[in-house]
DNA sequence: TCGTCGAACCGTAACGGTTCAGACGGCCCT
DNA sequence: AGGGCCGTCTGAACCGTTACGGTTCGACGA
């Protein structure tokens, strides 16, 4: 072909029409709606396209006149690139990109300016509709997405927003359950490894304050579930250490544990709130050549691959049906006003990392 | 809040002009060029717009006016879905989307409908360029691509596109490095198991016909290496079988496997051409109780983290990487006008999964 | 006193389509 | 012959914004 700048200004369906000495109705038509022009016509526009390189229809301007964007943007709290690399949410990601394709539709990622108050993104975005994934009450371009006149679906968190569609797990109850499993093993002397609980850099014990105003409802129930749990055979919550970690990575599960088991050497178990953690505090028992289940019991919370494949106990969520059913809550709403809130099943999964707490032989014994 | 309805008409620059009886330029100004009108003017229109519920300037009329959509299209071959199970493509993914959160702009994914001829996805993108992710020479998702007048990055394949920037790795040079190490190693009887060669589902042996007419390159070039590598110890290519898988998955790396060697049990080794088939190929293995690489050696390409906890013998190729060169090459393009081209290097991993064939002690001995 | 200048604001013309209410001619039907 | 209908195509309005090239006006220097 010849060497022609990339810069050519393309052919505009205007311009198509006026070689054609025909009106741009009848163009648009050629594209959007065959059965209003004669087959003969059609041809000769389609044709007319190819030979003036004309790459039909402007996206942008159809979009403007249809309002319709034929994509849905997803926001995600956390950098971008950070996505892709936690297991939960490609899960998510799967399941919603599912929902998409079915549908025809593009799914957008938004970009976040790492801690930037830059919003711009949010407003940028030419979208239908905006998916929520998990993010802080709180969330600066979480609140820009509310002002856009598009619906919204929320997945996880947060909570309850007026007008909102929501997707999530019932977090406080599939902890309920791990806690009871825990109690019913014996263990009295839980530890407990958190993902970050509110806005800012913040590592170290969550004292009580820390967590009564934590802006993560997720983190927040599965801190209630187990409080729960723990109440129900007379444990105290003031007496359960919470670690927090501001990072969600392996690394940072290792030395959370660290720090949890120094600071408390007396627990027998390692409440994680996520599986990513608790991979990395099964990391630092093995480190330290702590057998698990035998010295410590470490459990998560998600059920991603890596943590079944690590016999991990933990709280399986249905993460990619998550995204299937937050893609299908936007995609698929009528004209209802009425949000709807749709809460996925979670089950427990005892692996091969809880067993009962050392030093106590009468599940054995007492027999 | 009131329950207004979500579908109310919202509130355009213009009416927002109207109500302050000022231009619709003021306000626009009041948006994109602070320093245009005063400050007092600027905060009226900007209270006016929260009075009114303006959520700032449409970003599509914006992006038709301005002539940016501030996002970039990312074309797969396969199914949206599938791009976030694959562990190559996820890491190109992440380097991808680091790119784009570093320029602030979105990334959307767009739906290819499976197995359809139906490229609209492709016209209804609002992006400002495409990124196209190892798709085959004649997808007509691609085609369609290179119609908008948009620029255009290639990861991988297909190669050699005129006028567009491609960045990839040497898959030749790499394979060519891999075979060299098991022929060094004493292996003459080699297998193939390799992805996708061309459009259809085709499962089996792939005759030389078959790829000789293969539409990926990228497995052109894998096969091609090896071919030269073995060539240099005198074996004949045609006495190499391969098979073909249409998915890529362990389970087709696994039953890809056991054809291969059902068909020829005088294989020494197992050269596949992902790590994905390789890790299904030592599942096969496994199930038959063959040691690995006592009895078969099984090598892959890529280098994903799986292969590397599974300590597979391979080529790591820098997926992060080329999604960052990628993204950079598509948005830091000044005004040149020769395409660039990007091969970024691949480094062999020798692992636990290759050793001398069985049977053959020349090394242990022949000293 | 007058010319000049910069700050602040404005009018108009795109941007590239889609949509809807006709116009027009031919055909069938009565 | 006349009326109605249908298949085709057109004209003009509109989608919501920004680019471009002004105009206005008060301050200021000579």
């Amino acid at each position: 072909m010849s060497g022609l700048p990339n810069v050519r200004r393309p052919a505009t369906l205007a311009s198509l029409a006026a070689e054609l000495g025909v009106s741009r109705t009848t163009v648009s038509n050629a594209y959007n709606r065959p059965d209003q022009l004669s087959a003969p016509l059609r041809a000769r526009v389609l044709e007319a396209a190819r030979r003036l390189g004309y790459p039909g229809p402007d996206p942008v301007a159809r979009s403007l006149r249809t309002r319709k964007a034929g994509a849905v943007g997803l926001l995600l709290t956390e950098a971008l690139s950070y996505a892709f690399r936690d297991p939960a949410v490609t899960g998510f990601l799967e399941g919603l990109a599912l929902a998409c394709e079915q549908a025809n539709q593009g799914l957008l990622l938004v970009p976040v300016s790492p801690e930037a108050v830059d919003v711009t993104a949010v407003h940028q975005a030419g979208v239908d509709g905006f998916v929520v994934y998990s993010v802080r009450e709180d969330d600066p371009h979480f609140l820009a997405v509310l002002e856009r006149p598009v619906p919204t679906v929320v997945c996880d968190q947060p909570h309850n927003v007026e007008g909102v569609d929501r997707v999530g797990v019932d977090d406080r109850a599939g902890m309920l359950g791990l806690a009871r499993h825990l109690t019913e093993l014996g263990h009295r002397r839980v530890g407990v490894l958190c993902m970050r609980l509110a806005a800012g850099r913040h590592d170290g014990p969550a004292l009580p304050d820390r967590q009564a105003g934590a802006t993560y409802p997720v983190q927040r129930d599965r801190l209630g579930g187990l409080r729960d749990g723990l109440a129900e055979v007379g444990v105290d919550w003031a007496d359960v250490p919470v670690i927090e970690r501001f990072e969600h990575s392996v690394a940072a599960g290792r030395d959370g544990a660290q720090e949890l088991l120094a600071a408390h050497p007396e627990i027998t178990a390692v409440v994680c709130t996520s599986d990513i953690l608790a991979l990395g505090a099964l990391g630092f028992a093995a480190d330290k050549g702590l057998s698990v289940p035998g010295e410590l019991t470490v459990t998560g919370f998600d059920g991603v691959p890596e943590a079944e494949r690590a016999g991990l106990t933990t709280v399986r969520q249905p993460v990619l049906e998550k995204g299937r059913v937050a893609g299908e809550l936007l995609l698929q709403r009528g004209d209802r006003n009425r949000p709807r809130r749709v809460t996925l099943p979670t089950e427990l999964i005892i692996g091969e990392t809880s067993g009962i707490p050392r030093g106590d032989e009468r599940f054995f014994s007492g027999w």
